[in-house]
DNA sequence: AATGAATGAGGGTTCATTCAT
DNA sequence: CATGAATGAACCCTCATTCAT
């Protein structure tokens, strides 16, 4: 008589660990970031794209920029742990930057839209808008100290070259998406940095 | 019979036309936005600021998301003009550069906010994708175009280049708004541009 | 073929003025207050009960506290104006005191289980609970003077007696509800009012 | 096999026995409503404060209401007690409401907030009514019969007296509050009862 | 052209309660 | 006895949008 199916009650999902669950939210919420943009990011939409009820989500994210942030933290620390590691690797400045675009590129063949999206929302305000302030400016530095190092440069110009460059690299992304090839917007963006900095330096 | 007299009634705000009131729906919205961003920006927010009622707003904006875009258009339009001009006026490339950062610093320093939100708002990113890629894509085509007869760079390379390039200015707007000399980052732009422009057409 | 409804989309609300629409809020709150208890009170169970849809409340009231705020200042206003009144008519201070009661007994009649719910609710929390101190502080002094003038009582006793007294009226509506005869309590609590300030007076 | 010793898994409560575990739920749960008020009480406050895990509130008790309703038994059962006590100790009309005020100062002193708070809570209303009903019906009974005895004052006047009477320690407990001295409340409320009392007898 | 009352959908959040482990 | 993941109902509140006047 019972259809073999669990009688009365709605289903439940999967019992996952505490730990379990709240990646899951993650890249359940990362899906719609990518697919729909930020402002889709919904407490609800996430928990029903998770399978799960909608209150759940409150259990591991206090609200939904708590979620959000989470989400750019583990994409960003994820980003950076690549970036540091290849870039270690290399040995020389040119090196380094292709390291950078390497990741990059990489990247943003996985995410791009993700990361992307992330960082420019505007629902990203407060913490977020932080996080990413922090992020870029970390990435100045870095970089511009490098220049300096190499090429002479004085420091605050050669932070300035680098938020330059470093923003160029999102035109690289949408020529890229529009179908331009890899090789070409590689080659040609070493060529921009390697020319720029050589030319400043040489002053 | 002269619409001088107020007949008795409640108060009602003064009674513009058409165009006059459209204006003022923008810029009422331009403020908020500026103020309060993108999200703050309700019919009835709008309305409210601009002393009418509620319900006005869609007699001369079919909805919230054509109003947001209207509002864009203008924006965009203006600062369209404004760079076409100043570039015209300029006779090398070096000019050229320096005349289009002017705007862009000019323009930043007063609507920066505002445009720079708008741009980013997803109420409008499916109709604003199209614009802003046919307006990036211009661009690009634009100084491409200019950067090969300039500095005999190849065609697609003059392009990339000068996609990266142009999304470097973000990068300055971003420094400049966490305190930079504005002097510091023109000047660092252009030896970014011409170096790297300059060190491309050696090849 | 129409079966001479309106066809299509659900029936609206009659359409009343501001003025109108707030007070029959307040009148469907009461309603609620005395028939379910404060706790009953939501922003959504008003509008149900108002025949109006979910978010119309808000026009008016700007949350759940506010409403219930308004109506109880409504109804103290209501009951301290008809206070007011009798008592002037009176002229001597039993009168006063047969004044004021016949005032509770009426109103409590009418609205006992509303104000007297009101009144305790814990609900009442920040506003709500200083419009009931204040209420209470007034009552007591307004008594509390009376008193001293009448019988020569010390203010600071005579304040006090009053508070016990008029607390004690609380007692007689219980009683009333049980079944006790309103002519029997309003004779018991002159005669506990009368013969305490008496003795206390005669010290 | 002695519990002595943890088998090495997650940290657990110590596991009391069921009486114990009870009794501390109340107790947590009487601090969150003395410290928060009756809205504060969550079963998972609860079990939050009580150190143990979510769930385990419903091992004890079959829900919220009843949770609340042990508590208010509880503390109202230790109350009728002392009060018994008391007055069972005094030897004349007099002493006995010294000892009731006594008891009620007393206990207004340490759980003034607990038990004001819980007797005015909806959540307990239902069950609530009748206990407090039966509760301040003997009382009535038991003061009016003393009343009767000791002044000669008919049963249903000295019934309703006692009502009035009572209730009026809750406007003593209000002034309390607000800062009275205790010493000034309870001799005014001495003077109040005797004083009514006795001339009511006298007529 | 303009008002402002009213709707209704949608998202936010909290909690009592259940139940697999 | 105890844990803690998960549900789901009930509220809260905001706003785009409609429409009678």
């Amino acid at each position: 008589m019972t259809n073999d199916v669990r009688s009365g009650g709605a289903p439940r999902a999967a019992r996952l660990s505490g730990t379990e669950r709240r990646e899951h939210f993650l890249d359940v919420t990362a899906d719609l970031v990518t697919q729909k943009g930020v402002e889709s990011v919904t407490m609800e939409a996430v928990a029903a794209a998770a399978g799960v009820s909608k209150g759940l989500g409150y259990a591991y994210f206090s609200n939904r920029n708590e979620l959000l942030l989470a989400l750019l933290n583990r994409e960003l620390g994820e980003l950076q742990r690549r970036s540091t590691e290849e870039i270690r690797a290399a040995s020389d400045f040119e090196g380094r930057i292709r390291a950078s675009l390497k990741v990059w590129f990489d990247v943003m063949a996985e995410k791009g839209a993700l990361i992307g999206t992330l960082l420019q929302s505007q629902a990203i305000q407060g913490p977020l808008a932080d996080r990413r302030k922090t992020y870029n400016q970390e990435m100045h530095g870095f970089y511009g100290r490098l220049a300096e190092k190499e090429f002479g440069i004085p420091r605050p110009k050669a932070v300035a070259a680098a938020a330059i460059l470093l923003a160029g690299m999102s035109g690289i992304i949408e020529r890229w998406r529009n179908g331009d090839s890899r090789r070409l917007l590689e080659e040609t963006y070493v060529d921009v940095v390697m020319g720029a900095l050589r030319s400043m330096g040489a002053d």
